[in-house]
DNA sequence: TATTTATATCGCAATATTACGATATTAAAT
DNA sequence: ATTTAATATCGTAATATTGCGATATAAATA
């Protein structure tokens, strides 16, 4: 026990419950806002700013960069971050889909 | 360890992180699409549906419940579930708010 | 070349999550 | 009153996540 079951679920119940997953963190909804704020790449800004470790904020990219929102590219010995305004743009579709659907008036409650 | 330092975010941070968090499961998405389609409340239909033990189904209920996006009402012997509307307006908005910002196009990527 | 700086990765400890069987609870049906 | 049915809760095993120090890597600088 403990592994999600995956293969009971449909694919569309799958991704979008991936990207939801990503996105429950804090410091991860931290990171995106910085980088949409500061409208520019970014680097390790994100280690002073958020208050923890190097390797945890680098693991936290890792994820991101892994669902495809930010992308990186090398800048001399840094490396900045930004959105990926395509799959940003896939992402606001899917939860649209989802959560702008109508729930319609139900008879119990 | 393995503790998400809650304490170095702000608040709407914290909070949209949660509500991400909690639908960030498949089974959690399938048990709001189920409600949301049956246009009506529901019971353990879902132990069927799902093919999730009886336990697993009413602790992923609790925790919809615990975020107020659905309700429960006792009928009888059953309990009917539906979704909180009230609630999955300020969601709607929540996400809204933050996926739907617009994402400015980057120097270095 | 040696040092510094920025980032990634590894390994691990602490904690959280998922799933389920067993058991409790409560209401309907017999 | 007993049985049945629906749900909740408890306890626990398996696994996942979070965070970080240590270390690796790679580019810039002295």
């Amino acid at each position: 026990m403990g592994v999600t079951k995956t293969e009971i679920y449909n694919d569309e119940q799958n991704r979008l419950a991936s990207l939801l997953k990503v996105l429950g963190h804090p410091a991860r909804i931290a990171i995106l806002q910085y980088i949409i704020n500061q409208k520019a790449c970014i680097c390790n800004d994100l280690v002073e700013e958020l208050g923890l470790a190097q390797a945890t904020i680098s693991q936290h990219l890792k994820e991101l960069k892994s669902l495809g929102i930010i992308q990186g590219s090398i800048d001399g010995k840094s490396v900045c971050y930004c959105i990926d305004e395509k799959v940003w743009k896939e992402f606001q579709e899917d939860f649209n889909t989802f959560f702008n659907q109508e729930v319609k008036v139900n008879q119990c409650c």
